[in-house]
DNA sequence: AGCACGCCGACT
DNA sequence: GTCGGCGTGCTC
């Protein structure tokens, strides 16, 4: 029966429009951040200094005419296109320079008072786009917090904050169709549709005021549905302004029982989101696959919402699929809205605009959806809160796992981390008392956690990285009716093309690695540059033939798994063969039938799927991870392989995971192994404090790239030497310069040095004036420059 | 990042 | 004599 989460409870508030300011004789300042990368000195405003904004006026004609109703209506003569209202938060359009830009009012202050260029030398805004602000107050502060943690210019990182559409200058729709039922509807049967059913009886919940049709897209119905029904004189639709309509949460499923520790979880975090004890607190949910780390966070939700917060969840990039969202669907009758990368942009402006005027209360949604604006924000969660994804690594090199605990801090509401394979930064938390821990040991069901068993590859025989007991295995897995999942991180046929005469290799011309061997179509392929070139038909070096395929990539792979059984299956999911829309839908069925099939793939299968007949997991090379040189690379490979046991046996059936390796006695891995995730990240742990490293100490990271690998490396050099002078040597450890681990990458020499820091306050204020000096400096010139603050990878 | 201005080679 | 090479410098 569905429970009504929203018993009484006083309408929504409205946007945040601010005070109005009175309007001026001689009008506004504006500070305005522009998506432009440059920093300028922090100009005062009043308290607060705000760097990097542009100085604008707009003229005191502007306010003539106060009238809301005429703002963006085309025909309004110029005087009367602006409200004397708060601007800040608003978009303006103005001249850059030769070229127009839209940018976001982050300060408004009268023409007449003193401070920053005179007034008489400012450019006027051309167009003010927004009549109320779409970005409110709480969100401007946490996009100053990220410019000035990361270093980056507030302009572009506000740019991320915006779906492109309003980045580009699209208004915000005003006017909105609404639909209502009608009074006969209630003597009126609707028939025989269940859609219509539906339809009706979620429109019965708005009663007369009516629902937006937006809103009722979103929940899953049709225009064509309500259309049917207004036919029969059941419902109606009307337009008006849109006001936001508040969204009506109700449980749609009974809750399942929770364990005694999922209780334990959810009673711990319901604390905090009780209406008088709101506040912020961080938690780490640890729990393995399918121990119900799921469940917890829709019952934590469910008390959020009956207190009409709204609810943030992080997902990493590929784990948005469509049964995540139907989970939460089924539980709930609210507003769920999704953002990621998969959707268009008229539809991430939906959503957007949705949460932002509160007409949806829960968000689901990839990395940059932590910078979405929720006016009653209740709750954040960060599922499978190790994962890479969530740091971004181009530009802007945002971390939204802890962009997402500063904004739970700001909102005062508590944020839920959640992994089976928690990342060291946040069990370092967890040690300072600054995360609260809570533990799903039990798995759901009957299935017992799949054991994990090496294969000692050394004096062993194999055909394409395959071992004879690998072999075995998998015969009797497939025979005994069962699913094999095959994983390997390294696409195409063979890593590396080899003469066997003289020892040649075929590499990139751009890079310092090798070129890759694919099959279909026959060519070499860079994985680093994406170069591209025929097969030579001899060796360049000495002219023999002998050109032999030398490694094990999935394609390979894939050709001997063929041969071998011949009669099942065998599907390979990689980026050369999901590249197709709706393959990996199809791989997805094939997998969910109970028959014998052969998966095999990369990374892309190691995370969050369900593949309820796998009893069988087999890791071809291990290696790589826990020798790499990156002092991150052990915690990877762990992370990866306890993810990927976690696809074995998940139904009924108990799962093994087979592991091949050259290094059985490493350490680690046996730590791993024997003693499991825990054990091994608290070693690990212990080994980076040894070390001083991360998260023992905060890490910046300067990359520097540049046509000839001396021009990098005298840069680096000079940058050190201009630290070392403003900051001294007490305060921080400094690596390098030294060159990237693959120096030369698509042409160009890569470099870096990395800076530790005993204190994360020092480390922000040594870093601010040094790296603004740098991105002037007239040493830079032929270098491009960029800034890491706590780099993950050290590429 | 754009998009200027700015000072040196092969074309009508 | 010009079209244009991309070096460096600025954008309220």
């Amino acid at each position: 029966m569905p429970a009504d989460l929203s018993a009484s409870l006083p309408p929504w508030p409205p946007l945040d429009t601010g005070q109005p300011a009175a309007p001026l004789r001689d009008g506004w300042r504006l500070g305005v951040a522009l998506p432009i990368m440059v920093y300028t000195p922090a100009a005062t405003d009043g308290s607060e200094a705000i760097a990097d904004l542009f100085d604008y006026a707009l003229p005191d004609r502007s306010f003539n005419s106060v009238d809301p109703g005429d703002v963006r209506s085309g025909d309004a003569p110029d005087e009367q296109r602006f409200t004397a209202g708060q601007l800040i938060g608003c978009r303006v359009r103005v001249t850059v320079g030769k070229r127009e830009l839209i940018g976001v009012v982050f300060t408004q202050r009268p023409l007449s008072q003193q401070g920053g260029l005179p007034a008489d030398e400012l450019k006027p805004v051309l167009e003010v786009l927004d009549c109320k602000p779409i970005l409110p107050a709480d969100l401007r502060r946490l996009l100053q917090w990220a410019a000035g943690y990361y270093h980056f210019p507030l302009g572009e990182v506000v740019a991320t904050a915006l779906p492109v559409l309003l980045r580009q200058g699209r208004a915000l729709d005003l006017l909105a169709r609404y639909w209502r039922i009608t009074p006969q509807a209630a003597t009126t049967l609707p028939g025989r549709s269940t859609r219509q059913q539906e339809a009706l009886q979620a429109l019965s919940l708005y009663e007369a005021h009516g629902a937006s049709e937006a809103t009722l897209l979103l929940m899953g119905h049709e225009r064509t549905t309500l259309q049917a029904l207004a036919g029969k004189g059941l419902a109606e639709s009307f337009e008006q302004e849109k006001e936001p309509q508040p969204d009506q949460p109700r449980l749609s499923e009974v809750p399942l029982t929770p364990s005694s520790e999922q209780q334990a979880a959810i009673d711990a975090i319901r604390q905090l989101v009780q209406p008088a004890a709101y506040r912020f607190e961080g938690f780490l949910l640890e729990g393995l696959t399918g121990s119900g780390k799921t469940e917890v966070y829709l019952q934590v939700m469910q008390t959020v919402l009956e207190q009409r917060k709204q609810v943030l969840v992080l997902v990493p990039e590929i784990g948005l699929t469509p049964q995540t969202i139907q989970r939460f669907k089924r539980r709930f009758a609210a507003g769920i809205v999704q953002l990621h990368s998969g959707m268009t942009d008229l539809m991430r402006l939906q959503s957007w605009t949705a949460v932002m005027r509160g007409e949806a209360s829960i968000l689901i949604g990839t990395r940059s959806a932590i910078f979405t604006p929720l006016p009653r924000l209740g709750l954040i969660v960060v599922d499978e809160e190790h994962d890479l994804s969530y740091k971004q690594q181009d530009t802007f090199r945002y971390h939204a796992r802890d962009v997402a605990l500063m904004r739970g801090q700001m909102a005062q509401c508590p944020v839920i981390l959640g992994s089976a394979t928690p990342s060291l930064e946040s069990l370092h938390l967890v040690n300072r008392g600054r995360l609260q821990h809570l533990h799903l040991s039990e798995r759901a069901g009957s299935a017992a956690l799949a054991e994990l068993k090496l294969i000692d590859l050394r004096g062993k025989t194999r055909s394409a990285g395959l071992s004879p007991p690998l072999i075995n295995a998998i015969r009797q897995t497939l025979d005994a009716g069962n699913q094999v999942l095959v994983f390997l991180n390294r696409r195409g046929y063979a890593p590396v093309l080899l003469c066997e005469s003289c020892g040649w290799q075929a590499d990139c011309p751009r890079c310092d690695a090798h070129l890759t061997v694919h099959q279909t179509p026959l060519h070499l392929h860079c994985h680093h540059c994406d170069y591209q070139s025929r097969l030579p038909a001899a060796c360049p070096q000495c002219q023999s033939v002998n050109l032999a395929p030398t490694g094990t990539g999935t394609a390979r792979v894939e050709e001997l798994l063929q041969t071998q059984f011949a009669s099942v299956p065998v599907i390979r999911v990689d980026r050369d063969s999901t590249s197709k829309r709706g393959s990996w839908e199809h791989i997805y069925e094939q997998a969910q039938q109970d028959q014998p099939v052969i998966l095999l793939g990369t990374q892309m299968l190691a995370k969050g799927h369900h593949f309820p007949y796998v009893t069988l997991v087999a890791v071809l090379d291990v290696d790589g991870g826990f020798l790499s040189a990156d002092f991150r690379g052990a915690e990877r490979a762990a992370q990866l392989l306890v993810q990927v046991s976690g696809r074995s046996g998940r139904g009924a059936r108990q799962g093994q995971v087979l592991i091949q390796t050259y290094q059985p006695d490493n350490p680690l891995l046996q730590t791993l192994l024997q003693q499991g995730y825990d054990r091994f990240a608290r070693d690990t742990l212990q080994q980076r404090q040894l070390a001083a490293l991360p998260p023992y100490r905060h890490a910046v990271l300067l990359r520097a790239e540049a046509m000839q690998p001396d021009m990098t490396q005298q840069f680096l050099a000079y940058a050190v030497g201009a630290f070392k002078a403003q900051a001294g040597s007490h305060h921080a450890e400094i690596w390098g310069p030294i060159p990237a681990p693959m120096e030369k990458r698509a042409g160009v020499y890569r470099g870096h040095v990395l800076i530790l820091f005993q204190q994360r306050q020092l480390r922000q204020q040594l870093i601010a004036q040094w790296w603004r000096d740098l991105v002037k400096t007239p040493e830079r010139r032929g270098v491009r420059i960029s800034l890491d603050i706590d780099p993950m990878e050290l590429d």
